[in-house]
DNA sequence: CTATTTACATACATTCTTGTTTGTATATAA
DNA sequence: TTATATACAAACAAGAATGTATGTAAATAG
């Protein structure tokens, strides 16, 4: 049999993207070959290149696979105001993130392989473009919350809300990096919440 | 005029490795041949392939001219008990980390090359272990440099050493990686120094 | 002064990849 | 029911890229 039904070529659709995520994790994006993909995929060259253009657009398909529910999930946890505090939101929204992590297989593997695992040259320029203007979104967000906390008398004095937010930035910035990298040896990805807890006992008043 | 004097021969390969790594940051690691490199430098693969077994040791070689001295440094002005307290030592590590990229091409490209150009599989996994170890060696020593500054009553209190120095690993970790992916957009670049005052000021008692 | 390395350049063989083209059985539309 | 579009598989052509082998002129050792 060859001409699957719609629903098929969709399920077909997501095991090639199964596969490249495998794939890319192993070899890395540049020496991954549509070949090696498709092998993994269980189908032939033809039917990824039925699926996708080339191996950039593969990559972007298992982006934002990631990437678009992760954004969404953003302004819920830290914008909206629940019940907790702006500075416990923000906590929840960091921890929150590292648990994706810890409990989402392929939200890991996603991670590891933006971050490590692909050069982000020519038309990958583009997507590291994109990651850096989200992160401007969030620092945005961040910043806002940190007001929220200043006004409500929240937020220790020293700093302003922007500085602690850059600086809370770029610590999770790094814990992902740390996170991602981590070996067997260093055992960041259980400390990951305390350091959280930490990074936020910092600035409150 | 083909055989070289030593020195002629030592220049060559300077000069390759110049050309690796304009050549890596242009088009990342991967998408490099040893003939991009050797056109750049000037010679053929022949002087290339004599200098240097493979791509791998090109980029190893690479490495350590930016990342041996930068060792060094390290614990010179970290460790070395100067005129300065504990953790201004450590302010002034940070920020003269960032001076340093500042002011030296060689060392900003091969930065760059490393966190955003390089997919660290295969071979290249041995490469991140090594920074990976490197890293713990930093955290080590701040670790050391805040327990100093407990002693003398300078650390604020709330976190242990150890959690001080995690925190400030990360954020350090963090902003290098903003600062390396600096695009016209963000004034990181700028703000770094400020930022690391501003991240210190937060443990001052 | 001669023999031997050295520091490359040049040429060659082989392997990988890619993109495209063609073929085809079957859903699906009309 | 038939025509057409779909979802692939299989075959093809062409260009990279690598590693190695060979050539060679000059530096250096003895």
């Amino acid at each position: 049999m060859v001409r699957k039904t719609k629903e098929d070529a969709e399920l077909t659709r997501l095991r090639i993207i199964d596969a490249a995520r495998e794939v890319f994790l192993a070899r890395g994006v540049s020496r991954s070959t549509m070949e090696h993909i498709a092998t993994q995929a269980g189908v032939t060259r033809g039917a990824v290149y039925w699926h996708f253009e080339n191996k950039t657009e593969l990559f972007q398909a298992m982006r934002e696979q990631v990437f678009l529910p992760l954004i969404d999930r953003m302004d819920d946890t830290l914008l909206v105001e629940g019940s907790a505090d702006p500075l416990t939101r923000i906590e929840h929204f960091l921890s929150g993130t590292i648990q994706v992590l810890d409990e989402c297989i392929t939200t890991r593997q996603t991670y590891e392989i933006m971050m490590i695992k692909c050069e982000y040259v020519d038309e990958f320029a583009e997507v590291l473009q994109k990651l850096l203007s989200n992160c401007s979104g969030i620092v945005e967000n961040i910043t806002l919350v940190y007001e929220r906390a200043a006004a409500k008398g929240l937020l220790r004095d020293g700093l302003t809300p922007a500085e602690y937010s850059m600086d809370t930035h770029m610590f999770f910035t790094g814990l992902l990096h740390m996170w991602v990298k981590e070996t067997d040896g260093s055992p960041i990805r259980q400390q990951a919440r305390q350091l959280i807890k930490s990074h936020m006992a910092l600035r409150r008043k």
